[in-house]
DNA sequence: ATGAAAACCGCGTGATAATCGGTTTTGGGC
DNA sequence: GCCCAAAACCGATTATCACGCGGTTTTCAT
């Protein structure tokens, strides 16, 4: 549900359910009960309009991508950050040919970002 | 326990057990069952020494850590990569001041270890 | 052979999430 | 203002999983 809301914010509950992979076959109140689990997780906003609700994600895919992987580094860090690093890289690397340049202008990227504050 | 065994690997559960930290105090009992629920779990290698299992990690801090972002990726991937490499340069912003030049050097590192091969 | 050490088995517990049926609330149309 | 369909809300039920541990069986050094 989250991707599907990255996709395409200020969503319907009855839409939400529609764009649903029909592969699994919820019911309607299952798809709200779990929207608004994630809503008390703080995971999605919403906000009221005719009788239905609108959610729409609280932390757009990076933010929440982050969050998660401060969860998982909090388990295995011990200290030093470098092996976190490093295993990172490692995986950027199996994971497609063309990350590490990807990388590499992404830190630029946020270094001229850093300049101007 | 992981943490544990990568300071020191090829462990024992006696000694294990006698190194955990002493807040939690758990029974051998439990120590070793957990060990064997790692091991089942393929975190963990073991071998016969004298009648007891000295357990090892079966991987390094790393690649468990390369592990353990595959999952947490694939559950927020949908189909291109660079919002994930975006959000962990934001990400490792975040932590610290120095970790943009580091992580430059460990891609620099990765990319002469491909020449070599 | 034997007995202490260690492995193994499986139960009880607790936490969390998924799914959904039933009930109450809500608000737009008449 | 009143109705009633749509939507929110409320649990009950079920499933999954990890944890902690007591009891039993296996093992092996002597």
């Amino acid at each position: 549900m989250l991707r599907l809301l990255w996709e395409c914010p200020e969503q319907d509950v009855k839409t939400i359910f529609a764009a649903l992979p029909q592969g699994r076959s919820l019911s309607l109140n299952t798809v709200q009960s779990t929207l608004e689990r994630l809503f008390r997780k703080q995971l999605l906003q919403r906000e009221k309009r005719g009788r239905a609700y609108f959610y729409r994600p609280a932390l757009d895919r990076g933010e929440f991508l982050g969050k998660l992987l401060g969860g998982v580094i909090a388990k295995v860090h011990t200290g030093t950050l470098s092996p976190i690093l490093s295993g990172f890289v490692d995986f950027a690397d199996s994971i497609s040919d063309d990350s590490l340049s990807e990388l590499e202008q992404l830190i630029a990227a946020k270094r001229e970002q850093r300049e101007e504050s």
